[in-house]
Formats: C-alpha cells, structure tokens, sequence
DNA sequence: GATCATCTTGACCATTTGGTCAAGAACTAA
DNA sequence: TTAGTTCTTGACCAAATGGTCAAGATGATC
C-alpha cells in the first residue's frame, strides 16, 4: 500500500488544487498549517461517526475553516478519507518490525505489548478511525489487511512457533496470540468511553497507562509460559 | 435503565403508530413480522456506519420495506435505534450473573469467557452496534455504562480479588481483567474484516470459534495464576 | 355487510449534503 | 510595481435526508 509522500512537502497537496508544474514542490507555510488543521479535525470526526457518517461541513467546523476552504484544501471528501488512512497506515508500517527466532521472546512480547499501549495514548484517534473504518466492512483497507500487514503477522507468527518447539514459550495459536494483543491494547482507545464510565474516572492518566501495561505484559507473558 | 417491555408485546408499538385505547396489547402479527424486520435490519446499518451514518432509506431497503413504512411502524430514527439499544442492553443484561467468592475461580472464568465467545458468535451485529455506539462517544449509553453495568463490575472485581486473598488466583486488577476479556471476545465480531483478511479465511466456522476460545481461556487463566 | 383500526405507500417538505464556481484578497517572485 | 499563483469564501446546485400527510387498501370485529 502507498505510503504517504516523504517528509516535508504536504500529504495531500499533490492531488488537490496546488498542480504547480514543476511537479512536487515545497507547500507553503498556509498551506501545511491548514492541511494539519483539517487532517486533525477529519481523523477526529470520522473517527467517531465513520465515512458515512461524518460531514465535510463538521470537519470544517472542528477545522475552524469554511467548508469550501477544506475542499479547495482536500479536493473532496474521499481524498481526506484515503489521505487519513494512508497517514495512520504509515504511522503503523513504521512498527511493523521484524523479529528474530534467536530474539527474547520476553522481550519482544513486553516490547510488542508496551509499543502498542504507548500508541493507543498518543493516537487514540487514529485507533478509533481504524476502528470505524472495519467495523464499516474495512472497504478501504482491504488490500492492507491482505497484503503487508497479513504478511507481518504471518512472519511474526512463524517465530512465535519457533519458538514454542524450542520450549521457550507455550505452543498457543500465534495469530489468537496477536489478536489477543490488538485487542487488548485498542481497548483503552476505541472503548474510552465504556472504560472511564465503569472505573468513574474523566480521563486515563499516564500512571493508569503504566498500570495497564503492566497489568497486561504479566498476564500475557504468563499466560503464554514465558518466565512465569 | 429501562428493559424492553415483557415478551410477547412489540418493542416499539407502545410507542409509535398503535396507540390503542385499551393499553398495551398484544401486536398483530403483521406488526410484529414488519417490526422484527425492521430491528434486523437496522442493527445491520447502524452497526456498520454507526447512528448519523445510517439511514433510513437503507434500514427500509435492507428490510425490504417503503422508507415511509418503517417510520409508519418506528416513529422516527431515533426511536429506532434506542429500542435497539433497550434491546441489545436486555440481551445482555440477560447475562449479568451474580458470583460469590465460594465458586471456583477456574470455573467461573472458564464460564465468561465461553459465554462471552458464544454471544460474539450469536450476535455479532448487536457486539458491532455497541462497538459504533461507544466509537461515537456512547451517548446514549452513559446511564447504562456508569449505572448498572458498573456495578456489575465493581461486585466481580470484589470477588476477583478476595480470590486473590486466599491465593486462588494472582493479585491482578480485576477491572483490567474484565476488559481484557471483553476486547478479546468481542474482537472476533467487531474486528471480523480484519480477522478474515489477516487469516486468509473468508468466515469464521464452528470449530474456530472453539480453538479460539480453548485459547483464551487457556492463556488467561494461565496468565492469572489460575490451574497454570 | 358496516364500521373502525391498521397497514401501505407515493407525494411532498424543509434541511442537509458534497460538491462547483467565481470574485476578490493575499501572497510570491521577478 | 507587475504579473502570476494561492488562498478565502459566499452563492449556488442537484441529490439525499428525516420526516409529514393523506388516500386507499387491507384486516378485524360486531
């Protein structure tokens, strides 16, 4: 899947309405500042009403711009739907790392829980526009999840293999195995509101963070055989 | 939070196009058959786009129905989708069992985990339906979610922790614990497009589900001390 | 069969939606 | 300063939206 454009010129401008002709160029200071502003207004509302559901004009409102100025911007609300996808899908590939049959699968299971977690704090929105996008069917991001990110996790599930008939780990289903963590770590994301309502808490501070995290490496690294 | 109204009568009909004058009766079964449609049909829409992008022209398309019809029968779009809820929360309210601190540890984990996993695998779209609602900020469940559903939790956490106090199970945080089952066992309904584009499969069978629940509930009460 | 209640459903309505368009302001480079 | 580019933004458009309304068909009861 296309990852966004390098660094320094704008994620959207080379397909909306700046076709300088000396091809890609640098975007001018507006240019960048606004494109954030919607960026950031659009993952927030898509990510809480889905494609269908959110509208350009409340993306404008949260963008704090009119709604013909987004799309001037964006071209139209499709292209912002795909540039946001793209930038969470770059955000992600930049930890798709790959591990290694001779690593510490302590370390690399409490290094996977624990990136994870520090990603649901510092993206939720991005974790919820996920979760909008699949629980609308994924008509987006059918070729991700097929393709390189199915690949990631059949490779990382092959060493997670390796490892249990080394004896280093119990022989679970690896693919439940990352299943289990996605899940676990989104939660506090994409449930937000199912979690502060029950523990009657406003919002979760880094100490509860730290708390679930580990909660969640001791649990899973027990529960999976590994120095238990 | 209010139940639906006792079997038999219709969901909605006290509150939309039959007021009869002799109180609540009994539906016709012209009205009972349309209205079933109808809740089928749009727990299906609201699920995948969530309450501002579902319509009513698609809940009437997908129900097989004029869109004048159904609001004939619903009274508005909001009506709807709030006896969706009331009946989702029934549902689930079904399940809401009392434990005590003398049952098995092993046994009543075992038991949500396995129930849990069965109601994904039952009512998928009413799993999708909370999901979209709590993406969307969960504003007609606040009531629910801090009321009786906390409290709920806050009685099984109690008992998840004298249970630790006799040594039973490990000291983990209860509420964690419950969420972490949670996220696991709704992820295969919510998530599903992920699910089966990630594994290649293009549903989930009946001997799936089993595996996957063997393995949580394996890996979880492992993780807890529990039977390890 | 007559009467009343329920059901069906297209026409209609005001508002919202994703755009398109173009005038004028602001910015940039020579 | 001039010319060209970018940015701003209200007016406008066709289609979609959640309804409302009422005529006629169907069902139920006496």
């Amino acid at each position: 899947m296309t990852v966004i454009s390098e660094v320094g010129s704008s994620p959207i401008s080379s397909s909306a309405s700046s076709r300088s002709s000396a091809g890609e160029s640098e975007a001018s200071a507006i240019r960048q500042r606004n494109e954030e502003r919607i960026l950031e207004a659009a993952e927030a509302v898509f990510a809480q009403h889905g494609y269908r559901g959110g509208s350009v004009q409340a993306i404008a409102e949260a963008a704090g711009l009119p709604k013909s100025n987004v799309l001037y911007y964006v071209g139209s609300k499709r292209r912002l739907y795909v540039a946001l996808l793209e930038r969470m899908m770059a955000r992600w590939n930049a930890m798709l790392d790959d591990i290694s049959v001779d690593d510490d699968p302590a370390e690399i299971l409490e290094a996977f829980i624990r990136s994870k977690m520090a990603l649901t704090r510092a993206h939720p929105q991005g974790s919820r526009l996920f979760a909008a996008e699949v629980l609308g069917g994924a008509p987006f991001l059918q070729d991700y999840l097929r393709g390189e990110l199915r690949d990631w996790v059949q490779a990382r599930a092959r060493v997670f293999e390796q490892w249990a008939e080394r004896g280093l780990m119990d022989p679970v289903d690896p693919v439940w195995l990352i299943f289990l963590i996605w899940s676990a770590t989104q939660h506090y994301a994409d449930f937000e509101p199912q979690v502060l309502g029950i523990t009657g808490r406003d919002a979760l501070g880094e100490q509860d963070y730290q708390h679930i995290t580990d909660f969640l490496c001791r649990l899973i690294l027990k529960g999976c055989g590994i120095r238990g």
